[in-house]
DNA sequence: AGTATCCTGGAA
DNA sequence: TTCCAGGATACT
């Protein structure tokens, strides 16, 4: 799924309806997707809910936490007495549990939380508290918008490589939060070519780009989401994203800013949407 | 810097 | 039937 706005709404939801539950038994599945002992975390009750960038981190009271990664299908769907008869939105996952439903949360007062994973490359670990930011996918991971990723640093990670800037940005290592969706919006509201060098960016550019990396963000937050694919909230239900994107999967369509046409073309080997004649 | 790889579903 | 998909990583 996912990128930062779609993970922070997941966190929302999590926070708002999970957090205060106890975890009184694990089912899994497949176990690929789960790592550590599931004794850990049975009997803990869920404190508090953390994201950084993409991932997700659970913790719980007993010193022990979650780390999550949904990738490209992962869900995570919380289900009780009150919400178990909303319909999933994506008729493809249907019925709770459903045959991509890999692990199962019972938590207590009847209430569940599914995890749902078409092509199964999320993962969902089991590790000390303590032991969070040590995990690589954390800790290899740059500052991320709205937190600490600052103008001056962003002008900085853009000068310091010659790779195209829509990789670049999407590098978790350097910045943590964007994906292709994102990226390619930004880049159109930033009116910046796609295949530019990064460091072929001029102060004023990287202000831009800084700037509409927020902008669409902020957009995609306000809508819950993208649900291009399979991606829903935890309560089962869409977000409304794709219906409002610049150049994503646009492809064909006629610029409003310039009356020329949407191209897409293949960098990096991500689909990447842009419009040659205002984007340079 | 580019490509293969973990998977499966859906669109072309 | 072939190609493509919000990601990340381990390879040439």
């Amino acid at each position: 799924m996912p990128e930062l706005p779609e993970v922070e709404t997941i966190r929302l939801g999590l926070e708002k309806y999970v957090v205060g539950h106890k975890i009184e038994d694990v089912e899994v599945k497949i176990p690929k997707i789960f790592e550590g002992e599931t004794r850990q975390i049975i009997g803990s009750k869920v404190i508090k809910i953390r994201r950084f960038g993409k991932g997700l981190v659970v913790d719980l009271d007993n010193g022990h936490s979650l780390a999550i990664h949904v990738k490209l299908t992962g869900q995570l769907i919380y289900r009780d007495e009150k919400t178990k008869n909303i319909p999933v939105s994506k008729q493809k996952v249907g019925e709770l549990p459903s045959k991509f439903t890999h692990i199962i949360f019972k938590l207590d007062h009847n209430a569940v939380l599914y995890y749902n994973d078409i092509r199964r490359f999320g993962w969902i670990k089991v590790v000390k508290t303590s032991e969070v930011a040590s995990l690589p996918f954390f800790k290899g991971m740059g500052p991320e918008p709205f937190k600490d990723l600052t103008l001056e640093y962003f002008k900085k990670a853009l000068l310091s490589s010659g790779v195209a800037v829509k990789p670049l940005i999407m590098d978790q290592k350097r910045i943590g939060g964007i994906g292709n969706i994102y990226a390619n919006d930004a880049l159109y509201l930033a009116e910046i070519d796609p295949k530019r060098p990064a460091k072929s960016l001029s102060s004023k550019e990287a202000e831009k780009l800084y700037d509409a990396v927020h902008k669409v963000m902020e957009k995609g937050l306000k809508y819950g989401g993208s649900s291009e694919l399979t991606y829903v909230n935890v309560l089962g239900l869409e977000g409304e994203y794709q219906r409002y994107t610049l150049v994503y999967g646009r492809q064909g369509d006629i610029c409003e800013r310039c009356g020329g046409k949407i191209k897409k073309i293949f960098l990096g080997g991500r689909g990447t949407f842009f419009c040659p004649a205002c984007q340079h």
